[in-house]
DNA sequence: ACGTATTATGCGGAAAAGCGCATATTCCGG
DNA sequence: CCGGAATATGCGCTTTTCCGCATAATACGT
């Protein structure tokens, strides 16, 4: 299942999710990245952030990014939502 | 063809292709998302930036992201080359 | 309900990214 | 080549993010 993020919310909602999948605390993927705990509460929950630390906290849960034009799928399920 | 990003460069090297597909300068884009061509060229170039000013260039684009598992695909190839 | 784990929030200070403005450098068509 | 367009870089300043550290609030199993 793709994961179509088009904003900062989503994508922190998405970071979450796969987070917690993989089965690790804010603290510990902190850890991994040397980043502080609330470092990645903030881009989770609130959005806010650099692109260093989004990729490396991508790096961290084994993800990658695709940049692709926009589809038409409703976009109001994307991830806000959960 | 997927463009697929694992680091805040190859994000950048990406981005500027889709711009200068849809015909836009830095300056252009700069303005419709009211930041400065330096940012745009920042963001591009270096690949440092905010969250924020991520997706305001991507809605810009009219781009959307994919967050999902690293693929076996030759991860050299991707976007830091041109 | 309790206790613990997890996540959110707050402080002061350092670092980075943003700004306006301007200029240097590079790119590219003619 | 030359000249203009486009991109990169610099300065001083403001705003935001990150830091360490700490605590408050929430979630979750027993």
């Amino acid at each position: 299942m793709d994961q179509i993020t088009r904003t900062p919310t989503q994508l922190g909602a998405t970071l979450r999710r796969y987070r917690k999948k993989s089965g690790l605390t804010q603290l510990d993927l902190g850890n991994r990245v040397s980043k502080r705990q609330a470092t990645v509460s903030n881009i989770e929950a609130v959005g806010n952030g650099t692109l260093d630390t989004l990729f490396a906290v991508l790096s961290a849960l084994d993800l990658e990014l695709v940049v692709r034009p926009r589809t038409k799928t409703n976009p109001a399920v994307l991830g806000d939502i959960f």
